[in-house]
DNA sequence: CCTACCGATCGGTAGG
DNA sequence: CCTACCGATCGGTAGG
């Protein structure tokens, strides 16, 4: 995972592997039994470590509004500590495999609509619970999120420099502002709006 | 360019150049000298292929907020139209090199600046007209204004579904229109705000 | 531009 | 887990 996150799946080779772990090329692969599911293996690993590192802290919050920023801040929080050497894992593994085809691929776009749609699910019950506007479109909302936590990652991976994440933070907040339920005042413009 | 647009800059190999252009390997060499030469000649030209396709037009537009928005539109409309069949070469190249040492990451690190530098550049110059609020944090909104790009990019690729530029137009639209400068009235709550 | 080659590394197999 | 090997491919060189 520490390779991968650096240097991509594709440079997570069985000799590679067998060098960085100091044992024979064959040994490796009697574990994984091929490349591909040594890759797979691998990946499914990373996603355990999303789940404890960012899923389970941020789903932490109470219900509403509060689940949807404390999520954010999970992610946010995730690069900041360095989890994966590389940055997030799965932002690599969307910027290698989003214009190639086959099961990783497909890997990719399932994990991707999964967490796009934990967050328009998150801000649908903060509709409902009438603390973000329900005028406010959720997939949109969710995409404005998600694209701040996403160039926060790469930025501060490729500049090494972790004050790109408060540029994260900031933008977070303010689509969250923006879309927040008017308290018995007008609708106004702002992000995600409906009316596009 | 069309390669590493979608393998990444790592996939193209001397070799492999060889028999898509259906020469042989050495014939390929003997035109580059060294396959990081051969690396730096392909960035170098699909930088040129950004400028005639995403700054030029997008730069075209009259000064001010139009410029900006001029911009973000002109680059979504370079992935909208295929330019590179992998999505947008650039962000292809942050994604495998951000986390990586040496030359290539340095020269990403490099053309990375200049984008947001240059998103930077047109919003103070619509401050100065009045036309945006001068109280935003301008490297802030070119961080906003990017991000969507981003995330628009990798998503269309991943899905194969332009459905998704919309989601950044929109984005982008948001942004904007919050950092609007206010017409007489009193500033407000909004994405970009200075007061964090 | 070519053929012919170099040492290294790839994924994988045979046989233990 | 090992050694020993396979055919393919890598970047690169020699010599034309």
């Amino acid at each position: 995972m520490r390779l991968a996150s650096i240097e991509g799946l594709g440079g997570l080779t069985i000799g590679r592997l067998a060098r960085e772990v100091d044992i024979s090329k064959s040994g490796v692969f009697a574990h994984f039994r091929s490349k591909e599911r040594l890759q797979q293996e691998t990946v499914e690993a990373a996603r355990r470590v999303f789940e404890r590192e960012v899923l389970e802290p941020g789903l932490a919050a109470p219900e509403g509004v509060a689940r949807v920023a404390s999520l954010c801040e999970a992610y946010l929080s995730y690069i900041e500590r360095g989890v994966f050497p590389g940055g997030c894992f799965f932002a690599h593994l969307l910027g290698e495999f989003d214009a190639r085809t086959g099961p990783i691929h497909d890997e990719v776009a399932a994990l991707q609509r999964g967490w796009v749609g934990l967050l328009e699910e998150l801000i649908t019950t903060a509709q409902e619970r009438g603390e973000l506007d329900p005028e406010v479109d959720s997939g949109q909302l969710a995409f404005e999120l998600y694209a701040p936590l996403e160039l926060a990652n790469f930025l501060t991976t490729l500049y090494r420099d972790p004050a790109t994440l408060e540029r994260g933070r900031e933008a977070v907040r303010a689509s969250l502002a923006g879309a927040m339920a008017p308290e018995g005042g007008s609708s106004r413009a702002g992000p995600a709006s409906a009316d596009s």
